[in-house]
DNA sequence: CTGAAAGCGCTAACAT
DNA sequence: ATGTTAGCGCTTTCAG
């Protein structure tokens, strides 16, 4: 069996409330009788037990974090900066996957809740507005989707995908691109999908195109959905035309390009090809893939950090958010 | 403040008992009365606290996976698959980065006995043998790397990386290449670094060539690192010499290749190059990837399974191992 | 079939 | 400075 506080406590001839005094050093404790528990803990193997201090104290030190998928690298970036703060403010992380899933998300949530999370990050949920709004007696950051007015304990940190995609059609008019091609997301699930949609086709119509000139096409933010989506299109395309594709997200941009090349096309003479989020690989593709930074480190780190400092002091969020800058990266897919 | 069972019970005008047992179902309770107690649930928004109850039956139903860089996209593949049967047995699983960093590998191994784990997953640790072999009271499965004699609680998933890296070797002289280099891991703190090392260097001999045939460089397994590792290498290198690389994950091949493009020499013409792993991504690369395949599916699956039967079973393991298969994928890097 | 009550391991107020 | 003890929310005998 595995030992416990008691056991520490007859071995060194304390009382339980001793051992607890040297393990949580909120009391003072003489330097001798220290070193006697500290010695019967190592001879007994004793490891204190969070489980029965967190429902003493109320508080787990934990944090539930949720992304839609731990495959994409974009999301794997958040995790890897959310995991660095939280271990520095020595807070552990739960990380679960929703598997693009808001069914799976909405149980996650609860999951979280039973489970006695002192903070949540839900990254880019697909939940419905409603649902994200349930009551909730602990804070949750959501990272990398758009605000909206709330009195929960909610706050957010994203970057202004609207801007940011207005951005790449501006700069595919300003290279000369007359013919337009959108590669949407889950527009209904994903709000920041339809922000980068509507951000490009705005701007697109604001430089004088017609909705003609842009032909959209809806698939996920998957590798595989960009290069079946892409294989698809290019089974009648014109190549005279000239067209520049914004993919909405690098993942699924690098499928594209695998179709094109596949295909035998040249990038950017044939199709341009523009990405979003800026993962790491994309300088790596080849061509490099013109795309828009969306900040991992800041998102991640910011979050973390909001989320804990909002625990530590008891403050409550209502809504407040962070945006984070991001810009326009030019590499040779364009 | 949060609602507890007491809060439910008195709503309903029955005990605690009873609420615990339409809650595990554990009890017959009549109908009439169970939906009176849910009703109460509902508009209490009880959530059950999984932090009492682990408390109470020494169970938590959640297992502790670390691995050493979750943004390799190996280890990625085999969260996503032990995550995928963790929730289908009903576990949570707790995920942590080790960061390469076999003091916080030991740490994690505290904070997971601290908090309860039902079980951990070891994927590829970096400790001493001896340190894995400390009493847990708990069942292990360690994750590609070798097994070891132990008595204690742990069980092994892996595939054989001498072998798998001998063959390469052997494909290497069968392509006709004469002279070699390997890109060797951290082969102190890997035991699987070294095996690869070893399993490639003694096939090249066994197949008549020598020492001097073959340039061995340590890096990490990382892009970055291979990325300098190869830049380095190239500074004098002999195209004539058409030396075949085994680079030992894939990760690294694909850093090692960005090196090799950026100084505009072809692949596999003036330099052929292997990598291991098999990552998802290493048949989009260009040239695609010539590799091993390290399982990322049955590795994940296979391990979290048998952790969880373990649990399950109260069963002990005593060094039990489990090798799965792997074989080498041929594709235009050699 | 339902209720009363003990106790999981720990912390913190209170007592000494 | 150290000890005693109640109680966190839950499950589980044991009674009724």
């Amino acid at each position: 069996m595995r030992s416990t506080i008691k056991d520490v406590a007859k071995l060194a001839n304390v009382s339980t409330a001793t051992v607890s005094n040297v393990l949580t050093k909120k009391k003072y404790v003489s330097p001798d009788l220290a070193e006697k528990i500290r010695q019967a803990m190592n001879e007994l193997n004793y490891k204190p037990n969070t489980i029965a201090r967190s429902l003493k104290v109320n508080r787990s030190f934990n944090i539930g974090l949720m992304v839609p998928d731990i495959t994409n690298p974009f999301f794997g970036e958040i995790v890897k900066y959310a995991e660095k703060v939280a271990h520095k403010e020595n807070y552990q992380i739960t990380l679960c996957n929703s598997d693009n899933d808001s069914k799976r998300e909405n149980k996650l949530i609860d999951i979280f809740l039973s489970a006695g999370m002192d903070g949540i990050i839900n990254v880019a949920p697909r939940m419905k507005q409603r649902q994200l709004n349930q009551k909730l007696n602990i804070p949750m950051i959501i990272v990398d989707r758009p605000h909206f007015q709330t009195s929960e304990n909610i706050a957010f940190v994203y970057a202004d995908n609207y801007i940011s995609s207005a951005s790449v059609a501006q700069y595919f008019v300003e290279r000369g691109y007359r013919k337009f091609i959108c590669f949407a997301g889950p527009i209904e699930d994903v709000p920041n999908a339809y922000k980068r949609l509507s951000g490009f086709l705005d701007k697109i119509k604001e430089c004088g195109f017609s909705e003609e000139d842009c032909e959209v096409y809806y698939c996920d933010f998957t590798f595989d959905s960009g290069f079946e989506t892409m294989k698809k299109l290019l089974k009648n395309y014109d190549i005279s035309e000239h067209k520049a594709a914004f993919i909405s997200s690098d993942i699924t941009a690098w499928g594209a390009i695998e179709a094109v090349k596949a295909h035998h096309l040249r990038i950017p003479e044939d199709i341009a090809i523009a990405g979003y989020d800026n993962i790491y690989f994309s300088r790596f593709l080849h061509p490099g893939l013109t795309t828009v930074e969306n900040p991992t480190k800041e998102l991640g780190t910011m979050a973390t950090q909001l989320l804990i400092d909002a625990i530590n002091s008891q403050k409550r969020f209502n809504g407040n958010y962070v945006v984070v800058s991001s810009s326009l990266i030019e590499r040779q897919s364009t």
